[in-house]
DNA sequence: TCAACATAACGATATATTTGAACATATGGC
DNA sequence: GCCATATGTTCAAATATATCGTTATGTTGA
């Protein structure tokens, strides 16, 4: 048993447990799932799928970049959004590794 | 552009979703590295080293169970939590490969 | 029956989510 | 340049959800 339950946390997971948050709701789940292969969408493109405001879509865009799990840049008037692939797998299988060393 | 998004989550992402709810909170994750390889745990050990009241540790633990992530068994007074190792990989390795392939 | 252990119910507080309005920025027509 | 429009972001306020502790309830074993 790990008494040392203040400082668990293992380095490598400080940026996942963003990643988990970001994950750990429905829309944004969906967002994510409306990307294509390589894709990029920009936020008009997402809030004209979503049910959601655009505000709203805004804000969920925002923690999905902040966990790393998208990535944007702004081309004239749009923001265009892409999923962070690599950083993705890589974060996840950081996780699968942990636990089939540590559980 | 996939634009079904009110049915665009997988089926196999299904129980997915409370894996990341569970995994995206900070006290569930803490509680999660208290589990030592093969470890089993009751209620009252995580609630020692835990920053939570009984109840509190209780009601996260019931949140990480319905995710799957931990199993549980009720042996006399106490109730024995262990990581579920298997169900939580193949979770993880689901949307790795979701990546991999639709990204 | 009593004590130990765990969960459930409840209310209080904190955090997250959402929308509409205000604000910022880039484009294009005049 | 100047104004209107298109696109996003941010803000404030309302609502919803999550978290937490106290207390109550249920279960098991001595």
């Amino acid at each position: 048993m790990n008494k040392n339950y203040m400082r668990a946390i293992p380095k490598a997971w400080r940026n996942i447990a963003k990643v988990f948050t970001a994950l750990g709701d429905e829309h944004r789940q969906r967002i994510l799932l409306t990307f294509e292969p390589g894709e990029r969408l920009n936020v008009g493109q997402i809030v004209e799928v979503a049910t959601l405001s655009r505000s709203a879509v805004s804000h969920h865009l925002k923690i999905l970049r902040e966990a790393g799990v998208l990535e944007s840049v702004k081309e004239g008037k749009a923001v265009y959004f892409w999923i962070a692939k690599d950083f993705l797998t890589d974060a996840l299988q950081t996780v699968i590794e942990h636990v089939r060393k540590n559980v």
